[in-house]
RNA sequence: GGCCUGGUGGCUCAGCUGGUUAGAGCGCCGCCCUGUCACGGCGGAGGUCGUGGGUUCGAACCCCAUCCGGGUCGCCA
């Protein structure tokens, strides 16, 4: 039965009590992790969000009901102890930073009482994720996932601080929108009032904070909610939370540096970890050329070499064609694999042709100078030789290479790179490197549609050496005002400088194949704002929960939100989404279709 | 939507080319134990092998379907 703690303050957190302690009376409160009953010695590890406290119960010392009491306790009950701190007389438990002290017992009781939990409250967790999820609120208390949560705050309230003194405002966006459908999914929200009408949750607060610019506020801030109906990933959740800023009379450079310099801090104070600033800059194109990503790991090499020019003319067909087509040969020198086994090789085929890549050509330089190769039998011994010398191929390496349009290239020798580098553990766990990452372009083709779409959005503004190239038939070699912040090959965030002239907005219109009519429907409120004196101004959205994943080394985001949702973007522990009432449904005037009523 | 992968007591796993009473560690319950901290000792309970079909003399194991998770490609302005 619980009691209650009617006349009992909690002295102090468990771990917050330490030697300095000893000889005076606390209280502690928290959770049974483990209880062991020596006989006429009962010991309680106490835990809290703080750590472990251990409590020692002695018969000879305690009533006997406060004994009794003790020799009930379970894991996870939620008790009170009153005592005196110790040193303890059992030896020191190194591994506690309270392992040198205890509480002597006195009085105690017992607030709540528990089941036996359904799995282990303990760190490195290896109970499978999704019994993890159903009971979310046991797995909270588990201290790995209570750090991660604690420098999460932590993250967010340097954030805060930070961008206050540099003059930010923390205003917030609204959550039920516009529906803008241009890029990801809406998640869309029924409404009453309007019915057969919706409100879409906001994707980003990137037009609310434009206008915030158009208005006068001239740098605002938010930590805010964002939210995509897409397919979920290890990194991606269909509800986030951005750092999202905006500011006015700025350019390229001084976003950058107002932000990087809030990385170095967040991580100094955090981490303790330097990062030199000024942060390496890349052109997109490069980043595309040396890492086959927009979002380069650069904690190994492996770097793609461009052989277009030495096979364009040679012998296999693979690759003179791709170079005739348009497209390119590009390949990566694996230092010292050239012993790789044939079922590997095949496996890393496999592996690139997930990304479109047709098949994956090799030269194995064997230690004695003789080659082994998917493809000489097309080549001549004079092009071969051109071929390794321009890979600086070394006896010893295996060279890979793959024939196709740039963007296939591209996507699987920078996959093929990265899985390398993983599988041969090549990358140092301990680096962070950042990376921006410039000039990306303005277009980006889609296959599904057949058009051309912004990359970025509609609002970012091209780079003024580009701006001529909007007006040709053909603007796609437009280069974008926008960059992205890379940490160790995770898009940590991304923004650009946004178009504040009418006659540049409408031509990125035209581009995208609107009609200024179709942009004011959509846009409208944001083009007519425009008409009233904007601000040239520029903008930068970090994915805050992925800064903290990579900054706790998670594997997994969910490690670092507290109730995030599984792959299927539903929530196992209280099981939303979830049929509605037939009455809600009628008031929103909305009918279910029968194909939804079978599944 | 495609591909890959997992599901065996409460938890983590083992279970051979199909073979009869499905095992282990931890946890749980009871008794004993005054310096433990992976406490220890003795005893005990607990499993429709995710679910439904099929093949077979016989299925945890093979086949089909399905459910619940994970990874990834597509998708994510």
């Amino acid at each position: 039965m619980a009691e209650s703690m009617k006349g009992l303050k909690r002295s102090a957190r468990c771990a917050e009590i330490s030697k300095k302690d000893v000889g005076s009376q606390v209280t502690v409160m928290g959770w049974v992790q483990k209880s062991r009953n020596t006989g006429g010695l009962i010991f309680v590890d106490l835990r809290d969000r703080s750590g472990i406290l251990q409590i020692a119960f002695n018969e000879e010392k305690v009533d006997k009901e406060v004994f009794d009491k003790a020799y009930r306790l379970r894991n996870e009950f939620v008790i009170a102890v009153t005592g005196t701190v110790k040193e303890r007389e059992g030896g020191v438990n190194k591994n506690l930073k309270t392992g040198d002290i205890e509480v002597a017992a006195e009085d105690l009781r017992i607030l709540s009482e528990s089941d036996t939990p359904p799995f282990p409250i303990e760190a490195d967790s290896k109970t499978k994720e999704d019994l993890r999820l159903k009971y979310r609120y046991l797995d909270l208390r588990r201290p790995d996932i209570q750090s991660n949560l604690i420098m999460r705050s932590k993250v967010a309230t340097l954030v805060r601080q930070f961008l206050s003194d540099e003059g930010f405002l923390e205003i917030e966006t609204p959550i039920l929108c516009k529906s803008t459908p241009e890029g990801a999914r809406d998640y869309l929200v029924p409404s009453r009032v309007h019915p057969g009408n919706f409100y879409a949750l906001p994707q980003s607060p990137q037009i609310f904070k434009q206008l915030l610019m158009c208005s006068g506020y001239d740098r605002y801030f938010q930590i805010a909610k964002c939210f995509r109906d897409e397919d979920l990933r290890a990194d991606r959740q269909p509800e986030f939370t951005q750092i999202d800023m905006e500011l006015s009379f700025v350019d390229v450079d001084d976003v950058i540096d107002v932000n990087e310099r809030l990385i170095a801090k967040v991580f100094k104070e955090i981490l303790d970890v330097d990062v030199k600033l000024p942060i390496e800059r890349m052109t997109w194109i490069d980043a595309m050329n040396r890492y086959g990503s927009d979002k380069p790991d650069t904690r190994f090499g492996m770097e793609l070499v461009d052989v277009s020019d030495v096979v364009k003319d040679c012998g296999f067909g693979v690759f003179s064609n791709a170079v005739k087509d348009g497209g390119s040969v590009r390949g990566i020198t694996v230092k010292g694999q050239a012993a790789m086994p044939r079922k590997k090789i095949d496996s890393l085929v496999d592996f690139s042709k997930d990304y479109g890549a047709k098949g994956v050509a090799y030269i194995c330089i064997n230690e004695d100078g003789s080659l082994k190769s998917s493809f000489a039998k097309f080549m001549t011994d004079d092009e071969m030789n051109a071929l390794i010398s321009a890979m600086s191929g070394e006896k010893g390496d295996l060279l890979l290479f793959v024939a196709d349009k740039n963007k296939v290239v591209w996507d699987s020798l920078g996959a093929l790179r990265c899985e390398l580098a993983k599988r041969l553990e090549l990358i140092d766990e301990n680096k962070f490197n950042f990376l921006w990452v410039t000039e990306f372009p303005m277009f980006e083709y889609s296959e599904e549609q057949g058009r051309y779409l912004a990359m970025h959005h509609p609002f970012t503004m091209p780079m003024e050496e580009d701006l001529e190239l909007l007006d040709t038939d053909e603007p796609w070699a437009a280069r974008a005002k926008a960059y992205d912040i890379v940490l160790n090959g995770t898009e940590l965030g991304g923004g650009s400088v946004r178009i504040s002239m009418n006659d540049v907005q409408e031509k990125m219109f035209k581009a995208l194949g609107f009609t200024m009519d179709e942009a004011y429907e959509r846009f409208g409120f944001l083009l007519n704002a425009f008409k009233y004196g904007v601000p040239p101004h520029a903008g930068l959205a970090f994915g805050f929960d992925r800064m903290i994943m990579l900054m706790t080394k998670s594997e997994s985001i969910r490690d670092v939100i507290a109730f995030p949702k599984v792959k299927d973007a539903s929530d196992l522990m209280s099981e939303a989404p979830n049929v509605v009432d037939e009455k809600q449904l009628e008031e929103l005037e909305i009918a279910i279709t029968a194909k939804a009523t079978e599944e």
